[in-house]
DNA sequence: CAGACTAATGGCACTCAGCGCCAAAGGTCA
DNA sequence: TGACCTTTGGCGCTGAGTGCCATTAGTCTG
């Protein structure tokens, strides 16, 4: 490798970001805060990430990737809502290990109004995946009508099921997204 | 009226906020800009408005007042989801003479970063009116999973619909609104 | 009319996020 | 050893947001 080598990681980072985060409250910890502990300057943390609000979402984007790639497994003769449903679900199976800290990290971002503010804009990545598949699926264009109503509902369904999850201490993600989604079919008349 | 009196309204602020808004742009117009143009201290504009995010948004409060009356003026016999569909479009009909303020102040909210993100907080409120009514037909309590979930689609069905409409110069915003709620059906397999 | 009272104002000083700039650090390679 | 390259981090600045408090401009009472 050429060059001075890089001192620190994401991964450094957001842990020692985490651990200040659950002490003090996000709010109250500071750049210089989550600098120190790292053992870092404050300039550094922000070649790492854009901003601190960035921080409690890690590596989203790759994320993302992955969720293209989730959708694109999808069998083709499950009728696109099926599809994406089992996409989301998909996307969103953690092993035991994994979850805990799945759940730690969008407890902050869903509860923390900084963070809940500035998710806004990585749904809008989140969507977009939803409205390109959507677009493929049904020959629309992916900016047109329907595909970005598919995304907006996608996101409605994952983020209100997410929040049935958080406050259910013994429930798991994966039966609550699918009663999000089977909840729209109740609201649509199905019956209730 | 006792002390001293207001030497500034909302009103007045929006309007010169809105007019530095659209000449410099969001980012780049700083409330010093906005507390001169209005001829008031910088600190006087905290008074009105929580924060520079805010100003677009105007007295938002008041006004989800008045769509949480009008669901509740829906007919009893109409079917929840299509009682939800009535009051979204029936709040969002507007006066020619105001659509084009609302068109600008919307464009405004969608379409700066900022704004996308900080609006999450607004939005929230905004789903709090559809949970609550529903919660209300449906013998569920608001904070249920079902109430919940229809706070999320109806707010997801409302923004695609005025992406669509913002994106379209002649578009009608009650049509935008119709359609979203139409391609829902569509989605969930009333046929593609 | 004078003086008490009241609420809005706005200046000051401060914290913190974020950014541009640039010299220094700490590696690799010939 | 010295050229080269990339990361680091310090410095200084802008701008949002906040607490504090004296000032201002009204109303109301005697």
């Amino acid at each position: 490798m050429i060059g001075r080598p890089p001192v620190t990681t994401h991964a450094d980072i957001e842990a020692a970001a985490f651990t200040l985060f659950a002490h003090k409250g996000f709010a109250e910890t500071t750049l210089e805060d989550i600098a120190q502990a790292v053992g870092v300057g404050r300039r550094t943390i922000f070649r790492y990430y854009p901003s601190k609000n960035d921080i409690p979402w890690g590596r989203f984007d790759e994320s993302l990737a992955g969720f293209r790639e989730t959708l694109q497994r999808m069998p083709a003769e499950l009728p696109v809502f099926d599809a994406v449903h089992q996409g989301v679900i998909e996307f969103n199976r953690f092993d035991d290990a994994v979850l805990s800290q799945h759940r730690e990290r969008m407890s902050l971002i869903l509860r923390t109004p900084e963070l809940q503010a500035h998710s806004a804009l990585r749904y809008e990545q989140w969507r977009k995946v939803i409205a390109d598949y959507v677009a493929m699926r049904t020959g629309h264009y992916a900016a047109s009508s329907l595909p970005v109503t598919a995304g907006h509902v996608g996101l409605a369904l994952a983020l209100s099921a997410y929040e049935s999850w958080l406050s259910d201490e013994n429930g798991s993600l994966t039966e609550s997204l699918s009663r999000s989604f089977s909840e729209l079919g109740t609201l649509m008349g199905r019956h209730g």
